[in-house]
DNA sequence: TCCTTTCGCAACCAGTCAGTTGCACTCAGC
DNA sequence: GCTGAGTGCAACTGACTGGTTGCGAAAGGA
């Protein structure tokens, strides 16, 4: 359960974005595996899927030498949910504002 | 029509997301009473009201001598629809993998 | 055992950015 | 015209962080 704020601060990096969305959409990788389809090196990468990983947008396994990381979209709802949490309070400002008109 | 990337590195900053929640509970404001509410000058709230008005987070407009901000949830909208893409994505391949069974 | 691959850790660099300070400008009220 | 409140602009600083390089450790294969 990570606070979708964390989530939200770690998606604000495009490179981040980009290494979540490539194990998103093509299925887990390795560090060393994402960096020959990225345009920086293995180190940054691993220190943007420890960020992920850190608010729970990736996890990790060993599978004999390597290390495989796999997106996990469930933080990602609860982002969406804060964020209709946030458009509810502005719908409650509305209501409120039509109720001091009657 | 805001990118929804650009509205989430916005909403990354701490003390933005409180400047919007801000104005998006309690009501529009100018740059000089937020700065009276948050425990940051007044030059530092504007420079985010300008960037959060970049994203479209954010509506200005003059009464008289002061400028009024007010917070507009559109571009929350966007940003949700693509959480919920990025989701889909990921059905997708699951739905793949399903299917490399069969 | 030796070599190679993969990974992790630490130090370092450079760019970005949040925040402050200072000053100039505008406009309403006296 | 003067004063004060509200705003905008520019320069500066400090801290954070994305990225790199270098090195050492661990693990599999010949």
């Amino acid at each position: 359960m990570s606070d979708p704020q964390a989530v939200l601060a770690a998606l604000a990096d495009p490179t981040r974005r980009a290494v979540f969305e490539r194990l998103n959409s093509k299925g887990p990788a390795s560090a060393s595996e994402l960096a020959l389809e990225l345009p920086v090196t293995r180190q940054a990468i691993a220190k943007h899927l420890s960020h992920l990983g850190s608010v729970g947008l990736v996890d990790r396994s060993h599978q004999g030498r390597q290390v495989v990381f796999e997106a996990r979209v469930a933080p990602l709802g609860e982002v969406a949910s804060w964020l209709e949490t946030v458009g509810s309070e502005w719908d409650d400002r509305l209501e409120r504002l039509r109720g001091s008109f009657e």
